[in-house]
DNA sequence: CGCGTCTTTGAGCTGCCTCAATTCCGGTGG
DNA sequence: CCACCGGAATTGAGGCAGCTCAAAGACGCG
């Protein structure tokens, strides 16, 4: 397994070695020369909660991998009101390939570790490397799987439903096993009240109400306002909806 | 393959020649040969409104560029509850690279045509022309953004705001010019108040109440329920938020 | 002319929002 | 160790936007 390949530059990069972008995100496409090629322009950045990442109408000059923590994408409209349309977990990529503007705000939701490269780098190599727009057009596509799913939240269902819904998915990104396995699940949850306001179309109140409601009906624990246990996972489906 | 063709391979084929998706679409990827390769195995298909195109959870064999018409895509809830999370219109490409089940619902909204083609002879072009999964990109990334834009018309706009968002996102689809020009733009809605509201996340009352209210304010005229003429777009765009 | 479908309009209700007060909790300094 | 502070979350009371239910028009079609 380690058997040392070789001496040369082939030799995968430190900082991805550790890297899920590596395995499950774009990296995956590059082979150990173009990863070293890659790395020699990208650098590690650390940004903590309401660290704005990229703003809206902002000109893009970097793109990044998310290697830890939870990143939200928003859109404003002008007289404040806000609503979170995407979430980012590791591996995913954070950037708009084909346009220079970004069209939403992009935000730490926790203490967040980003792996940046100029956005020159990749429409570089997405021209020698097929395979990399194909993993960008992978990504892209569970995106917009991800946005009809919660269009479906937000238009149709009750507050109710789109709490569970949020504890669903972030339980489902979170452990990705959750889903099927029938054992608890326990996190804490990346978002604020706040947050996770803006990500139903809800007030805070209403939130807290249904957290509320769903704790008292044993659904889930919550411990210290963020942490959550849900003890049975099909049950919170059921009242998600899903 | 029959001699005949053979010799004048590089012609366009007559289906292809007026086609939208040859200049904006996905087919604009492809060189005459590989047009002349697809178009052997494509046939048109015109569906009447209502008319099912992709079932949710289906197997999908076939992929389509819309070359008129418009097509509504929606997700329903186990209850009935039903969200329309996208509108296809010409020279849309429709259908889900690498997967075999839809998780949505494609029907016609008005009058379709379609220009339908095996999703296996996509799948065998796409690992020779590299160029075809570039469009397919673009594309997802123009609905990604787009379904985005709509989540905050369903998560905080109100219900004035989203009946008046609708008539603008038809209107700027239609006549891609109607944006920028100050003068008055005219069209027949493709689709009827329950589909609105269904996109919207409403119901047809309030639809129609917004739309008497936005008529009667003189933003727009009505005639015969579905011709909608809007004498000065920015009027609607301010109803609108935008 | 009568029937079915789509749309409008009206009246009352309710789920979520708004506004306001209180509690919880981590951090800081005496 | 406790008192205090500030931000986040909860809880309560009342209001209203949009829903529900019901009825009546508008229009196309056999």
């Amino acid at each position: 397994m380690n058997a040392r390949q070789d001496i040369h530059n082939s030799d995968i990069p430190v900082l991805c070695q550790a890297c899920e972008a590596r395995h499950r995100g774009v990296c995956g496409a590059l082979n150990p020369d173009q990863l070293v090629a890659l790395s020699k322009q990208s650098f590690k950045y650390r940004a903590e909660p309401g660290e704005e990442l990229v703003g809206d109408s902002e000109k893009v000059v970097n793109f990044s991998n998310v290697l830890s923590g939870v990143v939200k994408l928003s859109k404003v409209l002008s007289d404040g009101r806000q609503q979170i349309v995407g979430l980012q977990f590791a591996p995913d990529f954070l950037g708009r390939p084909f346009k220079t503007e970004s069209a939403l705000n992009a935000v730490a939701a926790t203490p967040v570790s980003l792996c940046s490269f100029p956005k020159s780098a990749i429409d570089r190599m997405v021209k020698e490397v097929p395979e990399l727009e194909h993993r960008l057009l992978k990504q892209t596509l569970k995106e917009l799987d991800e946005a009809r799913d919660w269009m479906l939240t937000l238009g149709r269902k009750t507050a109710a439903e789109k709490v569970a819904s949020f504890l669903h998915l972030v339980a489902t990104h979170i452990d990705p096993e959750a889903s099927m396995g029938s054992g608890p699940v326990a996190y804490d949850l990346p978002l604020t009240r706040a947050d996770i306001a803006d990500f139903l179309g809800l007030t805070i109140e209403t939130v807290s109400r249904q957290m509320t409601k769903l704790r008292k009906d044993g659904v889930i624990e919550i411990e210290h306002n963020r942490h959550i246990t849900i003890p049975d996972i099909g049950r919170l489906e059921r009242r998600a909806n899903i």
